[in-house]
RNA sequence: CCGCCCAUGGCUCAACUGGAUAGAGCAGCGGACUUCUAAUCCGCAGGUUGCAGGUUCGAAUCCUGCUGGGCGGACCA
């Protein structure tokens, strides 16, 4: 639609013998009154020509091909938009579209198949995963959809590690809770990780190993049973969200592979380092970012952690991805552009690089915040947050705002089953289609047969059709800002604009042509309804 | 001291390259179920878009300076 009214504008400017080389801007209209599309180019073109924006609209509508099929009334309004109303036809044609593209309807091909790579979560396995982690899982994996649907080929990774002073204490704290079930009556200490997850882990060495370990802290088997435990759980809670990822990557291989020692020889090699106070540094200043950073400690031997970062973002690259996107939280943006600048000294353009920097969650129930503290046990569980809660709802309350928003999750609200609750509204918009459908079928009436398109014409309906024809519209921009929010709220009016004419017009009737046109209409909405929610990865109920 | 993000009705939030009269939901008040699901719909009320300037045909949106909040600025990740 977008591209069919750009195409008539541009005859109008070609007739005019009007100059304009950028793409030509059309929204959606925000009132009825402003018709359904309204353009802004004449203003845009005052200045550069030099007359009334509002001469220049008259010009333009007056050039407008008038037998333009989809066109139903062309305005020039003041200051200056040309507003545009759609006929009914174009509108009414959305409907078959819908029922022939099915669940594909809305899907686009702007990645072309380019490969792409969303790298989220990438917590350490020291704990299960936080109600903060569960913000950017089901934000990276909403976006990570929607590439998918817009013609990426997309892979899903976790990065961590496992071999830092973390968890060390983790492994030890593991070893204390062993201890302490042999009966030694050792002081656990107060900053290690006090989860219940660790005295099962304790056990279960305890059950294999009797008291062999006892005096034994060092051995690797704490570390890695804990190490193991964690990560299972992080997985299930993961896959309990429908999240499946499909890499794992350790910062440990980028040490075996050589890779760390490979990029800081490059490194030297172009003269981006130099050393003080017995460290290396990197000439992160010179590439872009602020300031300069140490690479490699002096006070012990290792790398700091933006060595292996740029490591490893280096081999996104390597591995042929054409778009690299990274979701962090806001307590780690600062790594970026210290992570760009050392792509910048490898030779690489950043340009395809998209970080998702989101902000953090505060959980409330009641009014009330839920304090959070990771290393005690207080804290709130991912995986408890579902039990309470359950997926959907889980799903939908992370991306229902702008990642840059602080996000207040209301245990309260989540749980409510009833009319507050804005997952049930697009939910219940899908079960009574449903359930439509199904007393449809009771009465014989399907979608075999004729149906009249043209009998779809009335306030409510117009709306609803016009709301369905702008969910192609919502996919593509999803994909282009990477922001699943504006699919949310697209939702939300579309189950309004349904619900608005399910109040109004009956869809069983007498009159047999009628009842199927309009089976048809619902149906599509029924469609659409079900891409999106799936695209959120919120199941599309058939009752409710 | 420096950097990034945020500030919109009582509450939680929208507003698509800067567009027309800033929109929803919740809470409040008043209406609509013998008809395909009332988890719905309709109406009323509620605003100086944190403050002060600036840019222009036009600013919630861009710029500058404040105020208030979140997160960072480690040889922690």
């Amino acid at each position: 639609m977008v591209e069919k009214l750009q195409k008539i504008l541009k005859n109008a400017l070609i007739a005019l013998n009007i100059q304009f080389e950028d793409e030509i801007f059309i929204e959606r209209s925000r009132r009825p009154e402003y018709g359904h599309y309204t353009s802004n180019i004449a203003m845009l073109l005052a200045k550069k020509l030099c007359r009334s924006p509002l001469k220049i609209a008259e010009d333009l509508v007056y050039s407008i091909d008038k037998n333009a099929e989809i066109i139903d009334k062309v305005e020039a309004i003041t200051p200056g938009f040309i507003n545009f109303f759609i006929a009914p036809a174009a509108f009414q044609k959305i409907v078959s579209e819908v029922l022939k593209d099915g669940d594909r309807f809305g899907s686009s091909n702007i990645g072309k198949g380019a490969k792409a790579q969303v790298e989220f979560v990438s917590a350490n396995p020291t704990g299960p995963l936080t109600v903060g982690h569960g913000r950017q899982a089901v934000l990276g994996d909403t976006v990570a959809r929607i590439l998918e649907w817009n013609g990426y080929d997309v892979d899903r990774e976790y990065y961590y590690n496992d071999a830092g002073r973390q968890m060390r204490i983790l492994g030890y704290s593991t070893y204390i809770r062993y201890r302490q079930l042999l009966g030694f009556d050792d002081v656990f200490p107060d900053d290690h990780y006090q989860g219940e997850y660790i005295i099962d882990v304790a056990r279960d060495i305890k059950e294999k190993y009797g008291d062999q370990l006892k005096d034994d802290p060092e051995n690797n088997i704490f570390k890695e049973s804990a190490e193991m435990a964690v990560f299972e759980d992080i997985k299930k809670t993961l896959g309990d969200l429908d999240i499946v990822f499909d890499r794992y990557y350790n910062e440990k291989s980028l040490y075996d592979d050589g890779l760390i020692e490979d990029v800081l020889e490059r490194f030297k090699a172009i003269n981006a380092t130099y050393e003080k106070d017995g460290a290396i540094w990197f000439k992160a200043g010179e590439y872009g970012a602020t300031e300069d950073r140490v690479l490699w400690k002096s006070v012990v031997d290792e790398a700091t952690y933006r060595l292996p970062d740029i490591a490893y973002h280096e081999t996104k690259f390597k591995r042929g991805y054409d778009l690299i996107v990274d979701i962090f939280g806001a307590d780690h943006h600062a790594t970026v552009p210290d992570v760009l600048a050392g792509l910048q000294a490898l030779g690489y353009s950043t340009d395809n690089i998209k970080v998702l920097i989101h902000q953090f969650v505060t959980l409330t129930r009641g009014g009330e915040k839920v304090k959070m503290s990771t290393r005690k046990a207080n804290y709130v569980t991912l995986s408890e947050l579902m039990d309470e809660v359950g997926k959907d709802v889980v799903r939908y309350f992370y991306i229902m705002r702008g990642m840059k928003s602080h996000l207040n999750f209301d245990l309260n609200l989540a749980k409510t089953e009833g009319d507050e609750n804005p997952v049930y509204y697009l939910q219940y918009a899908h079960a009574r289609i449903a359930s439509i459908l199904r007393n449809a079928k009771v009465k014989g009436l399907t979608l075999d047969g004729d149906v009249d398109l043209s009998l779809l014409r009335e306030n409510e309906t117009i709306a609803l059709l016009n709301v369905i024809s702008e969910f192609r519209e919502v996919g593509i921009l999803c994909g282009q800002a990477l922001e699943p929010q504006i699919l949310t709220t697209y939702l939300q009016k579309l189950a309004t604009a349904f619900h608005k004419f399910y109040t109004v017009h009956r869809v069983i009737t007498d009159d047999f042509l009628l009842s199927r046109t309009r089976l048809a209409l619902v149906t599509a909405v029924k469609i659409v309804l079900a891409n999106g929610l799936n695209l959120l990865g919120i199941t599309a109920p058939e009752r409710m």
